[in-house]
DNA sequence: TAGCCAAATGCAAGAGCTTACATTTCTATT
DNA sequence: AATAGAAATGTAAGCTCTTGCATTTGGCTA
């Protein structure tokens, strides 16, 4: 470091304005409470000065951050990162700024990330998910930090989420699938214990089996994790266990996009020997050849939305009302009448 | 002292514990300084208070935040949302937490974001390219804001980078197509007025034509913004304004694989009338039928590295060191010898 | 047991801003 | 011209934590 010139504070502006520090304060927070020949004078030290406000003291003398935080999986996968520009786009746009931690999909360590952007002074959370411990339900309450979960919709919990239900979304699809005379059906889907989006999808299925008459049971499910290389993989283990298989649903767009790929090198059709389903419907499914069938989810409207409904309850109070978007089928070209 | 106090502060900590304010804070900043029997004293009371200290008065009082901020174009493009993870799994590790900021690609929008990342306290930040007004670099001078630059790497600047260089890169891969005896070049390309990679991409093209005699105005370049649909419609105007093309070089995967979709719906067959190649190597050229020719970027690398610099920096006041990284070629099927 | 030194702890002065309340300055009315 | 009441500005008390320096403690040595 270079030569230690004090940065300016609100007390020079102030005596270089020749006014007191309230004055430039309010100057700052509240342009219409000063006249406007004193506001000109103080705008006209402030920039002399190159003033620029000290967050940490204003966070602690107005108790408050201004600053949201978002609690992702990860944004290595396109769906968050999206959703959260969106997010992030609209608080700039009401002067919030964004603070981002990710979990890897691991608890231990959302609950860490939790802590530490609570500890940061985030002022509100977007949670993904509503799937977490009571406890840290318990602790945010504590520390008054609002939290809105996202990505998922669950009408009968008290606690306010903007997202789409993603069992009846995966439901819905399930039913097309079963009505083109698919009755061996198999899910490749991400561990589902810590990740209520995917144990929904599953009961999703199960629930238009159900419906359709069938056994739940008779849905072959592999887990593992996100990658391409690992639908591939998955596939490969769905057509080896259960080779009767015309339908392989997967939990998200990458896993198909894997599946995909496999049940080419394979040597299979698609989708005339076997049918694939995605989920999400990124770029990659529009790329992918054939182009994926896949649920729709509408992300970037889930972002702004959640930013929206916080910004509100801190600026206003307004609570948080629960919103739920539709998700749509988009039918492409791995989805085909099953094979007899 | 009140009892009805809603939050937990460090003194009502010390009061339960029977020790002074400076010994819990020291308990939480410098545990080896206090014994370990007071130690287990005061965190049993801040356990018990659930107290978890105010950043905005620890930063006022610290003069500092650990707080580092990124600046990148959007989160949209994976890319940029892949290093931004590696960036912040880093600074994670270290207990630094990350604030993003995005620009959509325009400079006055980035400026307004440095100042308002500086202003909410970022001890450092992280920036995409060297191009941006000598202003901009002296206000963080100025406010003793350390910043690195990233996805970018020159030699010839005194600012530090972490990065590769673009020019050299793209230069490389040139040179093979030219060698495959394509004469005929074009380039679909992002903006280059405010992007220094965009730009370093189109001279690194230039400077192969030159090092093989051809005359580097013989490029035919079209520019358009981000977007599959942005990469199809260029490569149809590349087709109409310069018929004799034979390979078409787009300054992103994401525009490569526009292209190669417009090409083949318009009936040129790839790699065998037109070569497409694309920058970045992301999942999508992989993905795309036929698979795409690329340069690799070390995404995630980058955003390690750039991590680690700044918290070395910051915690060491080890002087950042400029960090080449390298970016290979990947041949896949887009690119074959040019038709005569 | 006295004496010394390092380790542990305490004291209290800030750090820069907001804001309730007090004071001054205007404006408009009579 | 006097004055109430509103508008603008000033005063100063926090907000919570860190840290330089002062003081106490405790283990050793002589």
């Amino acid at each position: 470091m270079s030569k230690e010139q004090p940065t300016p504070t609100l007390q020079d502006v102030a005596t270089a304005a020749k006014v007191s520090t309230a004055t430039v304060s309010r100057c700052l927070n509240f342009p219409d409470q000063v006249k406007e020949k004193t506001r000109t004078k103080v705008l006209k030290a402030i920039k002399m000065l190159s003033y620029s406000p000290n967050f940490g003291a204003r966070a602690m003398a107005s108790r408050r951050t201004d600053t949201i935080g978002a609690i992702i999986p990860t944004m290595g996968n396109a769906i968050f990162a999206r959703g959260l520009q969106a997010f992030q786009d609209e608080l700039h746009l009401h002067g919030f700024t964004m603070l981002v931690a990710s979990t890897s999909y691991r608890e231990d360590i959302e609950e860490e990330q939790i802590r530490a952007l609570v500890g940061r002074g985030a002022d509100a959370l977007l949670l993904i998910g509503h799937a977490r411990s009571p406890e840290v339900y318990r602790f945010l309450e504590a520390q008054a930090v609002p939290a809105l979960v996202t990505w998922a919709f669950d009408a009968s919990l008290s606690r306010p989420s903007i997202g789409f239900d993603n069992q009846k979304a995966m439901c819905r699809m399930a039913k097309k699938v079963i009505d083109l005379g698919h009755r061996n059906l198999a899910l490749v889907s991400a561990e589902t214990i810590l990740n209520d989006r995917a144990k929904a999808r599953q009961l999703g299925i199960e629930d238009a089996l159900v419906a359709a008459n069938l056994c739940a049971k008779t849905l072959h499910i592999v887990k593992t994790t996100y990658g391409i290389e690992e639908g591939a993989t998955a596939f490969e283990q769905v057509m080896k266990a259960a080779p009767q298989t015309t339908a392989v649903f997967c939990g998200n767009d990458v896993l198909a996009v894997g599946a995909l790929r496999r049940a080419r090198e394979l040597g299979f059709k698609v989708p005339q020997d076997v049918s694939i389903i995605g989920f999400d419907d990124i770029e990659l499914a529009e790329i992918a050849y054939p182009a994926l069938t896949t649920v729709h989810v509408p992300h970037r409207e889930m972002g702004r939305r959640a930013a929206e409904a916080l910004i509100k309850l801190l600026n206003k109070g307004t609570q948080i009302e629960a919103v739920e978007l539709e998700a749509s089928l988009v039918f492409r070209d791995t989805l085909a009448p099953a094979r007899n």
